[in-house]
DNA sequence: CCGTGCTCGATTATCGATAATCGAGGAAGC
DNA sequence: GCTTCCTCGATTATCGATAATCGAGCACGG
């Protein structure tokens, strides 16, 4: 791994530029579709360029961002489209992931999860969206590390960009009690450590708010009610 | 994209060099676990370090080299654990690739196909492992495009390095015929435009050959025999 | 008034040089 | 004899400056 924050060296510019430019668009700082100056960030920062091209490219492989030679980077737009794209990537990688979690997942873990359920249950009623998001997401990630397959978490985490975006389009459609709610099932398959069981569940649950995202109009329709 | 070699400025540096140093590492001429030193690449490109570090960190995100920091690039030793990892996640991918691209598939591209199958036949034949691992790679790599999904296309395309490397453990254990007609079924199921079963013969396809390597000693065991 | 080509400011891509870091090998202390 | 500390060559990380490129706005010709 190059990348696992576990190491000592926490003093590379390179990573932690990354992770402050990471913050910023997630933040909503930079918008989607906004240039990312490198001259900028540079003064910013205090920094020279290279280290802030290497940041920057390092968030492009992470898809946060894309750029064009000679005309810099943007943070990318996530398209209706592309989501659509994503639901049956993930929907597959989930169940690899649920097959692969429940015959080894430990009491330990169970409990992790049903702290994240309870999370968001609580973010949930405070009708706070994002920590609604936060705690989804690291309710699958617990159980991408639990599969103990280091490729497959890799693969996953490549999406989060996509993942992220999900906040933009989906909150209107589905009501955030029905997301929390959601993740019981799936626990309760990784409690009787039912690999095909608990895959299954995994991938209804994707496919399931992909369906909801796209049944109706198949163009691109703006968020139905603004709340 | 900021990748695609669509576009017409082909003269950037930094691509120059990935698209070099790939080489290099697919022709075995960097072998796995080998150091790859900026300043020696530097001197015998003539280039400045810059567009080497940004190459090398492209391959990087590509998986075919790893980096940490102050102790430079290596290409990446896929060990066997790491590619018995990979085959769930590709079962996956491509039974989604399977799916999407049998309802969608045109005579043309079937046509693509069992030319790819021909060259394999040929490469078989002449025992030429390299040929059949490159047009193997190409007949699936067909099928994800056809499936006209971007984000499904680029996710398959990160694991070539793990895919690449099957060459090394595989090609003792598993006939090269054997290889090449496998792929015939998968080929009828898409003439056939049965997305389930296209789906299913691509999964069966990588489950077969993940469970024929991972088979007798689930132990980390070196190439049966050399050759 | 519209299309074409040019100039210019802004930005990226690359360079050459310097600073920081690592790992090996030897000297000193126990 | 073994461990610890230090030095040194090699390499990476960062810097500051230059060259190449892009896109917008303006002058010119039709």
């Amino acid at each position: 791994m190059a990348d696992g924050t576990g190491g000592l060296p926490r003093a590379v510019l390179r990573e932690q530029l990354r992770e402050r430019l990471l913050a910023r668009i997630l933040d909503g700082e930079f918008a989607p579709g906004e240039r990312i100056v490198e001259s900028r960030v540079m003064k910013e920062y205090g920094v020279s360029q290279a280290p802030v091209r290497e940041a920057l490219r390092d968030l492009e492989a992470m898809r946060f961002v894309e750029s064009f030679p000679h005309r810099g980077v943007r943070v990318r737009m996530i398209s209706e489209r592309e989501l659509a794209e994503m639901y049956p990537v993930r929907a597959a990688l989930e169940e690899v992931a649920g097959r692969a979690a429940a015959p080894v997942v430990t009491d330990g873990t169970l409990a992790l999860l049903l702290d994240e359920i309870e999370a968001m249950r609580a973010a949930s009623s405070a009708d706070d969206v994002h920590a609604v998001l936060v705690h989804d997401a690291r309710f699958h990630e617990i159980i991408f590390e639990t599969a103990d397959n280091a490729l497959l978490l890799e693969v996953w985490r490549s999406l989060h960009a996509e993942i992220r975006a999900l906040v933009t389009y989906n909150r209107a459609r589905v009501g955030l009690a029905e997301i929390v709610e959601s993740h019981v099932p799936i626990l309760q398959a990784l409690r009787e450590r039912d690999p095909a069981l608990a895959g299954k569940q995994m991938r209804h649950h994707i496919e399931h708010f992909g369906s909801l995202a796209f049944a109706a109009g198949g163009a691109d329709r703006p968020t139905a009610r603004p709340d």
